[in-house]
DNA sequence: TTACATTGTTCACTATATTGAACAATGCGA
DNA sequence: TCGCATTGTTCAATATAGTGAACAATGTAA
């Protein structure tokens, strides 16, 4: 049959193809800007309109029958295109423009990007940014995000990744503690120190090497222990200021060195930690025939103001 | 970016693609079954959101720009494939349904199509049919059609044909121009009559076979000449009716024996004439990777009545 | 288990988009 | 060349779709 019929339909057709992501008429609604109500009597239409049904409801959880699930995947890609299409053609003429959504971890997020951000949203007056912070590793397509800020030793292959910046994970602790505890002069001294890890990370032993003056460069693996574990790089953070410990922290969550005294003071500066926190932060965006040009725009400013924002990051006391 | 941002504006965008085809805001808008105010604000609101111009106003003639252009390029194929995702679905369950628009040459459709539809609809309540009659000859998959009716030799590559029955030129006279001015005997005695032409076809001159008892078939040329020219069959049946000359009528198109001595005689019945009106009624449809039910009922429907239905051709007295 | 939080649906109300007629512009034919 | 028919746009009136709160259903956590 010709397309014409489709036309009224063709907006509940990609709700559907949302629908089939987010398995959630209150996800999907949100992602499309419009109510639930309207999301659920639309997909409604849609299904009386077919003459199938095309979604499996239990109030509580949302699947694709199969015809649904069949529908779907023929017609992603095809939106997938005219939605690249459309954005192609508005991205020849003027100033960048659209909206960018971007999920970022979460203390990375408040700390550099909400601050970078504000200024390229000067810079570019008719691009909107939705930035949604989370520590969880959201499927970008899926989810509906253009750019996603990781901090990962490697970038998974399926996307596109643009490096932003190095980063390096510092060995740290407070002058208060060290002036209590004793400051450290070898790796092996961490063994009767308290210890604050990162969890998710390969946590019980950190690995240190020394560059060396000789050629051989000298590795130490130590075994430690603490009294706090987190998941969030900013409670470490709070924690070594406050005193608790000795710990990792990414060389972008230093504190910034304020009027007085720094607070921190970093531990055993000859040695590097190995494959912790990863070593770069990336920008990743799902595949597409082209990057869109408020994407880009956003990518070339964050990777300007990354390198030059960290510049800061060897400003503390050493140890 | 994603496909969300572009939800609002995909019905926008597939109107862009028919107003592609269509060249006119009027025609699209009909086809899509809005108004054209509607469309008009539609695609001036999609320029807004796109930010480039699309369509090249000249408040008499619409054309797209070259970015217009692109979008529908890349777009046109993606509709295509969304509208035949949601049919194919919609045709696993359940009786066929949907709307078909048929394009049909006037004479026949008058004559043979429209009682053939019109019990096809009683036999499927939930097909809708657009049957739109014209001798010119549409561009299927630009205007809209899901079928269409062909009398002619040789059905165009570019679509799927199915043939719905053979025809055969007749060559006709009424009995009271015949009592008149005699009746023909041999071709050549046609140079004296008045003989009623086709416009379009190879006038001027008609070519007639007779099979011989022999093995050669004898072929014989004549140049003839007449009062009345019509590219219309059934202007040439009512002037045959009504004694102007002898004239060449689709089989299909002859009137139906009546309760009287039928008025019409064929003329030189042992003749055949060449390659007139095409050999056989075709349905053709767009390419598409399978065939609405919708469609293929209605073809079935058509087939098994044209065949039936002309049985009755013969049905006329020879001269 | 029970209580809670969250989901999808429903319904009255509201806002948005669609409509049809009027109008100016323009191509076509005489 | 001029008139006519038809096109695309505009605007007030209207109808359609969207909204948000209330609700029942259901997965989750204590």
């Amino acid at each position: 049959m010709s397309t014409d019929q489709i036309s009224p339909l063709v907006a509940d057709l990609h709700l559907l193809t949302v629908l089939a992501s987010t398995r959630s008429f209150t996800e999907a609604a949100r992602r499309l800007g419009v109510s639930k109500a309207s999301a659920s009597m639309r997909i409604s239409e849609l299904e009386r309109s077919a003459g199938v049904a095309l979604v499996r409801r239990t109030t509580r959880s949302v699947g694709l029958t199969e015809a649904g699930q069949q529908m779907v995947n023929e017609m992603q890609p095809a939106f997938n295109r005219i939605s690249d299409s459309f954005t192609a053609a508005r991205d020849l003429v003027g100033a960048p423009r659209g909206l960018v959504r971007v999920t970022a971890p979460v203390a990375l997020g408040r700390q550099h990007l909400a601050g970078s951000v504000a200024a390229f949203l000067k810079k570019f007056p008719d691009i909107h940014i939705e930035l949604e912070l989370t520590d969880r590793f959201v499927n970008l397509a899926n989810e509906g995000f253009d750019l996603a800020i990781r901090h990962t030793s490697a970038p998974p292959e399926t996307h596109v990744a643009w490096t932003l910046c190095e980063t390096r994970s510092v060995l740290l602790a407070s002058a208060a503690y060290l002036k209590q505890r004793g400051t450290p002069v070898n790796p092996s001294d961490l063994s009767g120190h308290d210890c604050l890890l990162y969890l998710g990370g390969h946590a019980g032993s950190w690995t240190f090497v020394r560059q060396g003056k000789r050629k051989a460069a000298e590795r130490v693996g130590v075994n430690i222990s603490g009294t706090l574990k987190a998941n969030n790089s900013e409670v470490l953070r709070d924690a070594l200021l406050a005193g608790l410990g000795i710990g990792l922290l990414p060389d972008f969550s230093i504190p910034q060195v304020t009027g007085k005294q720094p607070p921190l003071v970093q531990v055993l500066p000859e040695w590097q930690v190995q494959g912790f926190f990863g070593e770069r932060i990336y920008a990743l965006r799902p595949w597409s025939p082209q990057v869109p040009k408020a994407v880009a725009c956003l990518v070339d400013h964050l990777r300007t103001d990354f390198a030059a924002g960290f510049m800061q990051r060897a400003d503390l006391q050493h140890g």
